[in-house]
DNA sequence: GAAGAGCCGTT
DNA sequence: GACGTACGGCTCTTCT
């Protein structure tokens, strides 16, 4: 990577780095979660860190020597005269950034680093000068950005370091990188990026022309103005679109050409860097709480600007990049001797708290000794619940990891599942129901262990979802994971005949591991969300893991029967809707349905999509149904289009499941993602049984191939009736509603009865279907519209309705209101028994964005407390049949229905079971009524 | 082959 | 001018 230093180019007199500073700052702080960077005060300081741990890391690989960071500043640019709407989606930075700004600008003075901003100009355009400067002075420069319009800069001695996904694999934008990416050169990009348009900064190019024709036409003609002179020359649909946009091409191109002559009055010789003032910085360092390695980081690379500048190269790095991970040492275990060893050394590590002093110390929490006692358990393997294997296991107790390769475990195995017996509640994982199916490929079975990495991640930020253990180390350690491979290559015991590169790479998530569980109890014990971890997400995992090992029963024949029905229907109603249109339309083209509908047959269109063209949603399709009642071709196609549209969709869900069926036992063994939904809901992959459909009589037949196994004998339904508004009831302390509840009536028609004032015997089904989707439509912030359209009644009749409601239930409003409320002041909403979940878009300037978030802060503690509930209730459900020794299990969880196997005599008492475990899994102040119903299979077992 | 758009199933 | 939460997943289209 850095190769481009050493070749060629001896005659440099050195490299000066550039940096585009709005762009670093940006991207540190959406890569880095604010409610993990801030002070007690409440001051955010993820940009300030990322911006400096960033830029140490650019200065590590690169050392420069002379370095200068440009800014922009407030106020308009040349640009904005030109073009009124540049940049105009672009959100302005949200507070919390830029409150950080004076900070790191503070920072880089304590540095002894020049900033560089300038009125009326863009950092852009101060770095082009800068860059120009350099050039000219014969240094080699490397320009710092995320802003592609810097491209342009490139050439032999000015390279633009551009990040990738993650920050750390930058990538060196040479004349050839260009080159091959783009197809034309640095310096006809700004031509390409013309044409293009820009999303993220508002700049329309010209529609259906993308980086490949844009190419391709600056290539034929030798430019941009080539290309204007030609313009008529070019055919089909491009060429038509690039003449109706020239005018806003040309406009473009003007915006985006980079001012190198900026007037900045200084020199490359004021670019010197590396004068760090300890004090200053360490003073703002300590304001804003970083920790002492943080310190360390950045003093040594910014120091190292000095040394550059005067001595050459000093091979003196590296070498603990990377401390927050330790590769553990490894013993190789291969009989029950070396086991026994192992597990007697690892006795001290396990009983006396060892000395973690070089841990930051702003986190020292109690759970420190904890911490400093356990057993990292890692096993690599597929944790696919049908087929799960394993090929390696390793513990590890104070840095010295056992392996245990598969082959060896069955010789040892006893006494390894009396360690993880005696040891459970002293043991780390990553992901405590993944480890147990591979665990289990191998006869061993683990006990609830005390963290998990992976759950404790999402209760941290259960917005993020990392889908590897690598992914979450990187996420939440920023580690260099490079340079972590390279410190562990010197330590390991190579030994035996595995291949070492593998072992590196197990011991390496091992210690990867051990690092995020250092690092995530602390945050868990500062939310205080140990319980909610120990005694809900954890145990939940081993119900799940249960679950998704048993799977679900269905009728083979049932499906397979059932798919060539629905193929049979969707392959007439195709048949039908081809003979209306008069063409083979492909019916599940968009695209082709579109030109057939609103060109051939020329109906109007109702709505758009989001990309303008228009939709031809279900929705829309009936309106446009109804509307042509007259025109036969029209109605014809329509209603055999949407037909088809439903038996397809029937098809393929039936269709998938039988792909998902098991050989060995003819079950489907879904997968319930614990770490997903931001609520705290589970949800099911692979595949999904969570939407098995369920509200007509066509698709809810799916649900008969659902069936007891064998030595079973039915299904029970069990499910929660209204939990959420139940929720509402509780949290609100509205009389009347927890009073409707009470009350054990009918419940949507005693609610409508308060609204409209009337006899509960006198509510017509219409006033009670409207008075329930406004009670449904309150947890999820439906607006009158949205409701109006629902109902298919006037605005203002849904107006109407919702006034009405809110006067009779006002707790219920003022309670809503106060969940908006008190998220945009904490910046988070809580359920009810901890789980949080973070809203930093109700601060947006951008109306769409914080009403969703506001939708989002309204429903999160409703929906995550339902969740909870229904954990709570899984694990005490899944106890209370463990002590009675039945044999009937659960097998399934749809958000508020669980679905029991039922073995043959326990109906009764098990039916007993589940529902005593749901209705008290929460204490509200209103009960939590629970159905239930048995059948021989799970459309019949419905109530 | 990947990525994005569009559509649609559940609660 | 848009306009209900939370998801998973299929197909087509476009670009690499």
């Amino acid at each position: 990577m850095s190769e481009s230093r050493d070749d060629a180019q001896t005659k440099t007199r050195g490299t000066l780095l550039v940096v585009d500073g709005h762009s670093l700052a940006f991207r540190a702080f959406f890569a880095l979660p604010a409610e993990n960077f801030s002070t007690q005060a409440g001051q955010a300081t993820n940009a300030v860190w990322g911006f400096a741990t960033m830029l140490s890391q650019v200065l590590d690989s690169e050392k420069p020597d002379h370095l200068a960071v440009a800014f922009d500043m407030k106020g308009g640019t040349f640009r904005n005269e030109m073009l009124p709407q540049y940049k105009g989606t672009r959100e302005a930075a949200p507070e919390d950034l830029l409150t950080q700004l004076p900070l790191i600008q503070k920072m880089l003075t304590a540095l002894g680093v020049t900033y560089v901003e300038k009125q009326g100009y863009e950092g852009d355009d101060i770095i082009a000068t800068l860059a120009a400067m350099g050039e000219r002075s014969g240094y080699d420069t490397l320009v710092l950005s995320g802003d592609r319009d810097a491209f342009q800069l490139i050439d032999e001695r000015v390279t633009v370091l551009y990040p990738g996904h993650h920050f750390k694999d930058l990538k060196h934008m040479t004349p050839q990188a260009v080159e091959d990416k783009y197809h034309v050169g640095p310096a006809q990009y700004p031509d390409l990026a013309a044409l293009r348009g820009e999303t993220a900064d508002n700049i329309p190019g010209v529609p259906g022309v993308g980086d490949g024709f844009a190419a391709k036409w600056i290539n034929q003609y030798g430019g941009l103005e080539g290309i204007i002179e030609h313009a008529d020359e070019i055919g089909g649909k491009k060429g038509e679109s690039l003449r109706e946009n020239i005018e806003q091409v040309k406009l473009n191109r003007k915006v985006n050409a980079l001012r190198r002559d900026v007037d900045l009055g200084i020199g490359i010789e004021d670019l010197t860097f590396g004068e760090v003032d300890a004090d200053a910085l360490s003073e703002l360092f300590t304001s804003l709480e970083f920790g002492p390695r943080t310190r360390s980081k950045v003093l040594k690379s910014f120091n190292a600007g000095k040394q550059a500048s005067d001595a050459a190269d000093k091979h003196a790095d590296d070498e603990d990049t990377s401390d927050d991970l330790r590769i553990p040492e490894a013993v190789t275990i291969a009989d029950e001797a070396a086991l026994a060893a192992w597990i007697d050394s690892a006795r001290d590590g396990l009983g006396s708290p060892a000395d973690n002093s070089d841990d930051e110390p702003r986190n020292r929490a109690h759970c420190a000794d904890v911490m400093a006692s356990t057993c990292a358990l890692y096993a690599e393997g597929s944790s696919k619940p049908g087929n799960p294997g394993c090929s390696v296991l390793m513990l590890e107790v104070g840095g010295k990891a056992a392996v245990l390769e598969a082959g060896v475990i069955a010789g040892v195995r006893p006494a390894l599942q009396r360690f993880l017996d005696g040891h459970a509640d002293r043991i780390v994982v990553h992901g405590y129901k993944e480890q147990s199916h591979i665990l289990a490929s191998l006869g061993l079975d683990l006990a609830e262990p005390w963290f998990d990495t992976k759950l404790a991640g999402y209760l941290v930020q259960p917005d993020y979802h990392a889908d590897s253990l690598e992914q979450a180390a990187s996420h939440f350690l920023q580690l260099q994971l490079d340079n972590a491979d390279d410190v562990a290559q010197g330590q390991l015991d190579l030994s035996g005949d595995v291949d070492p590169a593998d072992q590196r790479k197990d011991l390496l998530h091992m210690a990867m591991v051990r690092a995020l569980a250092d690092m995530l109890a602390a945050k868990i014990d500062e939310r205080e969300q140990f319980r909610l971890l120990q005694s809900i997400e954890l145990p939940v995992s081993h119900v799940l893991f249960g679950m998704e090992q048993v799977g679900a029963s269905v009728d083979f024949m049932r499906l397979t029967e059932m798919r060539d029905r629905f193929a049979v229907d969707a392959r007439d109603a195709q048949e039908t809707a081809w003979q209306f249109a008069g063409s083979r339309v492909n019916l599940q083209s968009p695209k082709q349905l579109q030109a057939v509908l609103f060109d051939d047959m020329g109906l109007k269109p109702t709505k758009k999509t989001k990309s303008g063209s228009y939709t031809t949603n279900a929705s829309a399709l009936q309106d446009l149904a109804v509307r042509s009642v007259g025109n036969e071709r029209a109605n014809g196609f329509l209603t055999a289009l949407l037909r088809h549209r439903e038996t397809n969709k029937l098809k393929q869900i039936v269709q998938s499941l039988i792909d998902a069926v098991n050989p060995d036992d003819g079950r489907i063994h879904t997968t319930f993602e614990q770490t997903v939904a931001a609520t705290g809901r589970l949800s099911s992959v692979d595949p999904n049984l969570q939407n098995i459909p369920n509200r007509n009589a066509e698709g809810r037949e799916i649900r008969s191939a659902f069936v007891p196994g064998e030595g079973y004998e039915s299904l029970l339904s069990s499910d929660y009736s209204q939990v959420e508004l139940r929720i509402m009831a509780d949290l609100s302390g509205d009389d009347a509603l927890i009073e409707a509840f009470r009350s054990g009536a009918d419940f949507h028609k005693y609610v409508a009865s308060l609204v409209y004032g009337i006899p509960v015997d006198d509510i017509t089904p219409d006033q009670r279907t409207h008075v329930k989707a406004m009670s449904y439509g309150l947890a999820y912030g439906l607006s009158t519209y949205g409701l109006a359209q629902q109902l298919k009644i006037s605005p203002g009749e849904a107006d109407r309705l919702k006034s009405q409601y809110f006067a009779t239930f006002g707790k219920v409003h003022e309670y809503l209101e106060s969940l908006v409320a008190g998220a945009r002041e904490k910046g988070y909403t809580e359920t009810m028994f901890g789980r949080c979940r973070y809203f930093p878009g109700l601060q947006s300037p951008n109306r769409n964005i914080r009403d969703a978030a506001e939708r989002g802060a309204l429903n999160a503690p409703i929906q995550g407390s339902a969740a909870d509930i229904m954990k709570i209730a899984m694990i005490h459900a899944s106890d209370a049949l463990a002590k009675a020794k039945v044999r009937s299990r659960i097998i399934l969880q749809i958000h508020d229905e669980l679905v029991v196997e039922i073995a043959p005599g326990e109906a009764e008492q098990v039916t007993g079971l589940v529902r005593d475990a749901m209705e008290h899994a929460g204490d509200l102040a209103v009960p939590l009524d629970v159905s239930t119903g048995i059948g021989s299979d799970w459309q019949l077992a419905a109530h």
